[in-house]
RNA sequence: GGCCCCAUCGUCUAGUGGUUUAGGACACUGGGUUCUCAUCCCAGCAACCCCGGUUCAAAUCCGGGUGGGGUCACCA
């Protein structure tokens, strides 16, 4: 079906179920830019057609990442509004009286329960039940087919592996299956984009399509996110919500670019986009059709060349932001440039300039062998220092380094560790600096005997 | 198990019948720069799942096997 006259709309639609999981923002993130790369529009709808799943404020919650990722919808829509125009009520009573649809008054039942053994012609077709829920009538023996849009290939089944599906159930509200095919059309989408795991229910959908004689729209299914143990990304493993990421010091900008990579590949490698710059070179040719595995290593990487590339006003801002408010923002501006290079995470600010907010309890043990006279003389060059500023204070302490004749590095290591506690820490002069010379010259006491 | 999808370095991938001793990135290893670490630079390791076919020629096309994944609710 050509619809390329067609203004191309797309849409997420999410189920307020609880924080937005990672494969929901990549899913996401690939329709609207498929709609923008058209100019086209992009639709934001809430699926809450189950009430007992829906998680309070979780709808507010999506609403708020994707337009903090730059998601920006064109239309909203909430199903639950619209069922109670009766549009889907509708649509299974057309379907009904057609005969493509039959009532069951049976008692529900879930494929967890004990005993259950799913089977695919429900006796009720051919009972004549007029109330409960409404079931889709699937034909015997009959092929449906389409051509899936991500995978670029026709796929199709046979009508006898096909359930008769609840589609409207017995509270009123729709199952997704009813309801993604109405709203679809109602919503004029051109193209849906979703996971693979919808895949196996896409005859149903295509045989209401027919049964309702309106269009579809391109449907096209996403790969799945692999995790490193096996199966589809779970919770078990780690963090899968957009949340989760970002309270662990994560940038929106660098998760977002890594999971443009997921399932996704442009023809030259390139690996760094802003949103704008994914829209423009987006594609549906680089969509991928096998299954990507998330590699948290890779994605930590991104994050600290995000981090490296943040002008330092901007990281200072988030890293001030992150620790709401628990390091004084000046401060954090000045220590910034010392750690970004070092720092793979917002949460690695706190390990690696803790120091300089709180006196370190230091390890005697890490010292090297002339420590004591090494600190001693350092507190003599840095008491005599006037003006407290770098190129002095690197003046001053080669000079020591070069009169008593100390090894360089050892030298700078006894008096990073009388300092900051740690072996491993930001350039020491620099941090002298900050630390401010009252400061400096107390740790440097408290050591010596 | 039925149905369906997929298959290039450990991972993400480029590659669309000859330009390929199969390229890039992450990870890993070694070296250089450096007051530590990190950054940065250089080098290295490492893959076309198997078996048949088609073709002068196959990672690229076809078939089968194997492997991985998804799905079988009045959940989405």
């Amino acid at each position: 079906m050509d619809k390329g006259y067609k203004k191309l709309r797309t849409r997420f639609a999410p189920s307020p179920t609880g924080s937005i999981h990672i494969g929901s923002l990549r899913t996401a993130l690939f329709s609207y830019a498929l709609a923008k790369s058209a100019k086209g529009d992009f639709i934001l709808r809430i699926e809450d057609t189950d009430k007992k799943r829906e998680v309070e404020g979780s709808r507010e919650e999506i609403k708020n990442h994707l337009m903090d990722f730059g998601l920006v919808w064109d239309e909203f829509y909430i199903q639950s509004e619209r069922k109670e125009k009766g549009l889907y009520k509708k649509a299974a009573d057309e379907l009904v009286k057609k005969g493509f649809a039959f009532y069951c008054s049976c008692k529900a039942r879930n494929a967890k329960e004990e005993g259950y053994s799913k089977q695919l012609r429900d006796p009720c077709r051919e009972k004549d039940i007029t109330k409960g829920a409404v079931k889709l009538k699937v034909p015997e023996d009959q092929t449906v087919k389409y051509r899936d849009y991500v995978l670029d290939k026709e796929i199709e089944w046979n009508t006898k592996d096909v359930a008769d599906t609840t589609l409207l159930k017995s509270d009123g509200f729709p199952t997704y299956h009813l309801a993604v095919v109405v709203d679809d059309n109602a919503m004029k989408i051109t193209h849906a984009l979703r996971g693979y795991d919808w895949l196996p229910s896409t005859p149903i959908h295509l045989l209401l399509y027919k049964y309702l004689d309106i269009d579809r729209p391109e449907i096209g299914h996403l790969t799945d996110i692999l995790d490193p143990d096996g199966g589809k990304l779970s919770k078990r493993k780690g963090s899968v919500t957009v949340n989760e990421f970002l309270k662990q010091g994560y940038l929106r900008e660098a998760l977002l670019n890594f999971v443009m990579l997921l399932g996704w590949a442009p023809k030259d490698n390139r690996e760094f986009f802003t949103l704008e710059e994914f829209v423009s070179v987006f594609g549906k040719d680089g969509l991928q059709k096998s299954n990507p595995m998330f590699n948290r290593n890779k994605l930590l990487w991104m994050n600290s060349q995000y981090i490296k590339e943040s002008k330092n006003e901007n990281l200072k801002t988030k890293i001030y932001k992150f620790y709401d408010g628990k390091y004084e923002k000046d401060l954090v501006g000045k220590i910034t440039p010392l750690v970004k290079e070092r720092m793979k995470l917002l949460s690695d600010y706190e390990s690696l300039a803790g120091f300089f907010t709180e006196k370190p309890k230091v390890d005697k043990k890490l010292f090297g062998e002339n420590w004591q006279d090494h600190l001693k003389n350092a507190f003599v060059v840095l008491e005599s220092i006037d003006d407290w500023e770098l190129s002095k204070i690197n003046d001053c302490l080669m000079e020591l380094v070069q009169d008593k004749d100390y090894k360089t590095g050892k030298f700078f290591m006894d008096l990073r560790i009388a300092i900051t506690g740690n072996k491993v820490t930001p350039p020491i002069n620099e941090s002298l600096v900050i630390l401010g010379k009252e400061e400096t010259l107390e740790r440097l006491q408290s050591l010596i005997s």
